[in-house]
DNA sequence: GCCAACGTTGGC
DNA sequence: GCCAACGTTGGC
């Protein structure tokens, strides 16, 4: 049974870093702020928890995946939208019939060396990935089982 | 800081 | 429903 899916979030490090999930009680995040509605239905729709999350360090001066995480709470209405101080406020989205969703995730193992950008750009096997498609901008994006494990295997080389 | 690529907004 | 203008993303 391989009914988990496999995902990549990305997380612009000075905003939000590995480092900052691994501070986190019980190393758990809820992953607000996601105001696209391609992303939010995949969280919506696609993903469960037990999947598995790559997570990617963007916007910064060497983009890379830096370290994995699980789903462990499946998509519920991203309060945030509501909080005028926040800065993804978004005063349109309904409390009764919430426009943006999150879902919370658990660090599992931080990398023992980053698969920076230039990894994956130079490596075949990742050639379809959507990180590395000309214009996907989508902060959370599905990956294969195969791009998952061996961008593991790589991280915990 | 630049800019290509994309998503969203709003006038018509 | 079209599309120009604008804002955002994110690598470089």
């Amino acid at each position: 049974m391989s009914e988990n899916k496999y995902w990549l979030f990305k997380s612009e490090p000075n905003n939000y870093s590995f480092s900052d999930l691994l501070g986190e009680k019980d190393q758990t995040a809820e992953w607000d702020g996601v105001r696209n509605y391609q992303a939010r239905n995949l969280m919506r729709d696609e993903m469960r928890i037990g999947d598995h999350v790559l997570f990617y360090h963007s916007s910064t001066k060497i983009p890379a995946v830096i370290g994995t995480a699980t789903i462990v709470k499946e998509a519920y209405p991203d309060f945030t939208a509501w909080d005028s101080s926040a800065k993804y406020f978004d005063p349109k989205s309904d409390p009764d019939n919430p426009t943006w969703l999150m879902v919370d995730i658990r660090a599992n193992q931080e990398f023992t060396s980053q698969v920076t950008l230039q990894d994956i750009k130079q490596n075949p096997s990742f050639q379809h990935m959507l990180l590395v498609k000309r214009g996907v901008r989508l902060s959370v994006q599905p990956v294969t089982q195969q791009e998952y494990e061996e961008i593991v295997k790589l991280g915990m080389s």
